[in-house]
Formats: C-alpha cells, structure tokens, sequence
DNA sequence: ACCCAGGTGGCCC
DNA sequence: GGGCCACATGGG
C-alpha cells in the first residue's frame, strides 16, 4: 500500500511536474477559495476571487462587515453564491471571534481540534476543512476529494475505505517520504494537487483510465470500471 | 441539449 | 451507515 502510493506519487510528479498548490497570494484567500470552489471549477473561482479583490474585500475585516448581498453579487462567477455567501460569513465571523483574524495564532491550536472547530461551521465540510488544513495553515492533513476515492477504488489499493479511511492511508504512506527538500506537508500538498491534475484529464466519470498514467496498476488489480 | 466542476447539508430509510 | 436531492454559473 506504502509502496504503492509512493510509486504513484513519483509517476505523477514526473508526468505533470509540480502544481505548487494552492494558488493565492494569502493563506486567508486559500480559506475563501476552498468554500468557493465546492463542486465548482477553479476557472470560475477565480473570477470570484478577482471580483473581491478588485473590490478590496478579500480580508477578513472587510468580508466580515460587507452586507451578504454585496458578497452574492461578487462572487457570483462561482455558483451556488446564495449558500456560499453564508458560508464565507459563517468562516470568517469564526475566525474573527476565535483568532481576531490571525492566521499565526489559528496555527498555535492542533490540527485534530483546528478540525473539530472547522466541521462544526456549517458548509465547512471535511474536504474544506482539510483544505484549509493544509493548504491555509500547513498542517500535515491529506485532502481527499471525489478524484482521490475514484483512484483509490480504480487501482484497488482499496475497494470500500471512505473519505477518513482514506485520507488515513494516504497520510501513513506519505508522512516519512522526503525528497528533494519536499517537506512532509509539501508531499501532501503536491500530491492532492497532482491528483485532481490527473483526474482533470483521464478519470472523468465514462471511459476508465485509458491512457491514463495509472492504467497499467489498474490493470494489474483488475479494475474494470467504477 | 446535455454533462461536469478541486462539496455540503438535509431528508429519508 | 448509505442514497438522493437542491444549490447555480460557465465551459466542453
């Protein structure tokens, strides 16, 4: 499985080089765009992200203080703008009352409880919260998203794990790997990244995986389909 | 005219 | 625990 994991992270980074995720100038733009990217295409996110800075309300204080129908109208590139405006108050007024809107004081508290805190805000679920986890604050959680699971049941490294599970083995199998002065977190981040890269181009719902970087593995265990 | 996107919560069983 | 649905815009 360890194995397994380590080969695929090195076939990757060798096919499609490295992503160096998240794109964003400021760990607080990471938090905002991992809400605003939900079952949404990056493309569309960026228009979001560029109507609020435009705006100068891409900070805290400021997405904390504008009315929602304001927030609506800009970030409406993105989709779902009706829920995702509560949702982006909801984060920020958190991070305003728990940590007055700094970022190096949310990184003093533990991952597991910066967790906990994260899923109890409503429309902050795990992938978000473990997004933000990351990719905001560099805390050592693999993000696991709907590419990651089809890849963990097509290549039969596991046929029923769930998201927890999963992001499980991803994080024992990367947590010790160290190469080219690629820290544990940079693995996870590259390595998310680096995943939704392939499932961009080959592991979309209908064909499976021909031509895709990982069939010979698939092959190998036999997986057919979804 | 479909299908899909770097999900989530609510409701049902 | 899992299955289905609404949420919405923009690109293939």
């Amino acid at each position: 499985m360890r194995k397994n994991l380590l080969r695929v992270f090195q076939l990757l980074l060798n096919e499609f080089g490295a992503q160096n995720w998240w794109p964003g100038e400021t760990p607080f733009e990471v938090m905002v765009g991992a809400v605003l990217t939900q079952q949404t295409s990056w493309k569309n996110v960026e228009k979001a992200i560029n109507n609020l800075k435009a705006e100068g309300e891409l900070s805290p204080s400021s997405l904390n203080k504008i009315p929602p129908d304001r927030i609506k109208q800009l970030i409406k590139p993105a989709g779902f703008y009706n829920i995702k405006t509560e949702r982006l108050k909801a984060l920020t007024e958190y991070f305003i009352k728990q940590y007055n809107g700094s970022i190096s004081r949310m990184q003093k508290n533990a991952a597991p409880r910066l967790r906990k805190e994260l899923l109890s805000i409503k429309g902050i679920g795990r992938e978000t919260a473990d997004s933000i986890l990351l990719y905001a604050l560099d805390k050592k959680i693999f993000v696991v998203d709907a590419y990651t699971i089809r890849m963990i049941y097509r290549t039969g490294i596991s046929k029923s794990a769930d998201y927890d599970e999963i992001r499980k083995i991803f994080e024992t199998a990367l947590e010790k790997y160290k190469i080219n002065g690629y820290s544990t977190v940079d693995v996870f981040k590259e390595m998310h990244a680096l995943i939704v890269e392939l499932g961009k181009r080959y592991c979309k719902k209908i064909p499976i995986c021909n031509e895709c970087p990982l069939d010979e593995m698939c092959k190998k265990k036999g997986v057919q389909n979804e």
